[in-house]
DNA sequence: TCAAAAACTGAAAACGTTTTCATAAAATTA
DNA sequence: TAATTTTATGAAAACGTTTTCAGTTTTTGA
């Protein structure tokens, strides 16, 4: 048997022809327009509900040019940060009639691009993006710039690129607040286990890092510097290297807790007392530092505000029909805070 | 400055113009229809690469009641079980080119329910729920299986809705196979934190708890017996109560992990000593599980075969046109699995 | 009371595809 | 070679809205 045909769904030109009425005015009155009266209008929502009409949003999307959908490119939703943003931006833009098209890249390049075309298509409203760690190559968003869509990255960011929004958090402070800390609690020899250095976020961390040794006057033992996958895996081969010679390291930098906890894991089972023989500081309070024990020092990144800001200049964007142009081209900046805990 | 008007986008007709073809011509060979000379085909498929055209998903849509976008409304993406479920879902349905338009309900039914809305208006090919844990009258979904859009539910499902597909993971097993783990390493006293029973899962981990303990013969106190949202300050409030009076509990089933996170955590505070004065058990095999000392035993719940099992079965009812009804009534059931870890 | 302005409504075009129907050209068959 | 089938293409309709333009009715102001 053949699928039922959909499509016996009630349209506008049902309601204007069980009230005498046009096209015209049943979409002006279910639209909220000026210019039609007040009794008609009643008439026609009343009828809308009873026949069970809903918009067809394509239809709408196709004519108006306006689809009320953004969409949304993310490495990964399960990551804290990234879920947490997403949960926020979502809210809010409901709050606002917006729609949200979440894509995950998983981290990867051609998925990203693809997803650029897919939600090309969909004609969204706005793109929101968060980079894979890899992307130095941002030319597959340009088609959105050109054709006027708002184009807004957050956390893993394009160094420079004209027309887009960009709003990312303190990391060059809150690279410099970990390194600081540990310093200040005693820690003279300090390993830093970082992303690639072609994510903004782990250079501007390692930044941050130097910047705090140096101010400290403490040496940088180059073969303590990992620019790796932050993975479980990579961590704890670090450790092991970390651990293997006479000259150990007293304090861990790690710029993502999901290291962080790997470290500490291994340190655990390998009988390095933290915080007492081996300090360890994670960045995004992520959960699970809180839960682990020791509890897991780590950088507040504030996902929430990230999330905020990102639809509050987007609404103005869209709803006030404003150019990009017009907004200061410099990125949104939101600090990073240091969270005391346990492991240092 | 009003913003640039988009559209300067090429369409089919550019590609057709160009060419001194039909824009019907140029659609069937951008579909990859038959009856297309090979020789056309790739004329047009060049042109459309010179132009940079890219489909309006609305107008094709519109004309072709095909949206390729597949809607699934959740309580939320954070939790761990559906973070996975929905990434499996989206990275298989990405592989035979459907979307995933996916919504957040915050456990809040009216939110459902607009999202319902929503993704009627959008036309979405199916449509997968994970209902808030409140959800009693599911008839805000029959206006898509009235429609002969796919609706299927997951974890949390209503009893028996004709025309719905259903798939769930065995939890009265998975209650059954938490309280016997619990009784044979020696609890007699148990505790369950168990969450509403308008909701199925916890209908039946209660029953699974029940059997279990009415098979060893061991009395069930009621006074220990918690249904209530699974919040970290809910499963404190119990944990206090049990551990008020004289008699104590020797053995707490907890109905997810974050309660059985939240009950270690008590105890750890309170001194009292899991495993040995306490046995905590939690369910979903939240990643948090592993990393907390003690290392809690839970209840796996396969959300990768979950989320797979959805795309195959939707696949094959979109792309094959099949009707519903084809397909058996019978909830799909992913079985349960302990995972004995330290904490009993 | 009359002219001008404002409010209300409808007809028809438009959005960019896909699909139906018709027709022309090419290939196949007898 | 003629008749038939298959292949290739185009014209035009259709999808369900929104919007423009024009026309009619009502209200306002003097």
């Amino acid at each position: 048997m053949i699928r039922k045909k959909r499509a016996q769904e009630n349209t506008i030109l049902d309601i204007a022809g069980a009230l005498k009425l046009s096209a015209a005015t049943v979409s002006r009155a279910l639209n909220g327009q000026v210019h039609v009266k007040e009794k008609t209008r009643n008439d026609v929502l009343k009828m809308a509900e009873k026949l069970g009409y809903r918009r067809n949003q394509m239809a709408s999307g196709l004519r108006s040019n306006k689809t009320y959908t953004v969409g949304l490119i993310v490495p990964r939703i399960s990551m804290f940060f990234h879920a947490e943003v997403i949960t926020t931006i979502q809210n809010n833009l409901h709050k606002h009639g917006y729609n949200l098209m979440i894509c995950q890249s998983n981290d990867d390049i051609s998925m990203e691009k693809e997803l650029t075309e897919i939600l090309f298509s969909s004609r969204v409203d706005a793109l929101i993006v968060a980079c894979t760690l890899f992307t130095t190559d941002f030319s597959h968003f340009l088609k959105f710039m050109e054709s006027g869509v708002p184009v807004f990255f957050y956390d893993r960011v394009p160094p420079h690129l004209p027309g887009a929004m960009v709003i990312r958090g303190d990391d060059i402070r809150g690279g410099y607040l970990a390194a600081s800390h540990l310093i200040e609690t005693g820690c003279r020899h300090i390993a830093h286990i970082s992303g690639p250095l072609s994510c903004n976020l782990y250079r501007d961390r390692s930044a941050g890092f130097y910047s705090a040794m140096e101010q400290h006057h403490i040496a940088v033992n180059e073969d303590w510097i990992f620019h790796q996958e932050l993975t479980t895996v990579n961590a704890r081969e670090a450790m092991r290297k970390l651990f293997e010679g006479k000259k150990v390291p007293d304090g861990l930098c790690t710029d993502n807790d999901s290291s962080a906890i790997a470290a500490l894991e291994y340190a655990r089972e390998t009988g390095i007392n933290v915080p007492k023989d081996l300090k360890i500081i994670g960045y995004s309070n992520d959960p699970r530092t809180a839960i682990i024990s020791p509890a897991i020092t780590t950088i507040e990144q504030f996902p929430n505000q990230v999330g905020k800001k990102i639809v509050d200049v987007l609404v103005d964007l869209l709803k006030n029909e404003k150019n990009i142009d017009e907004l200061s081209n410099a990125p949104i900046i939101i600090p990073t805070e240091l969270i005391r805990r346990m492991s240092t």
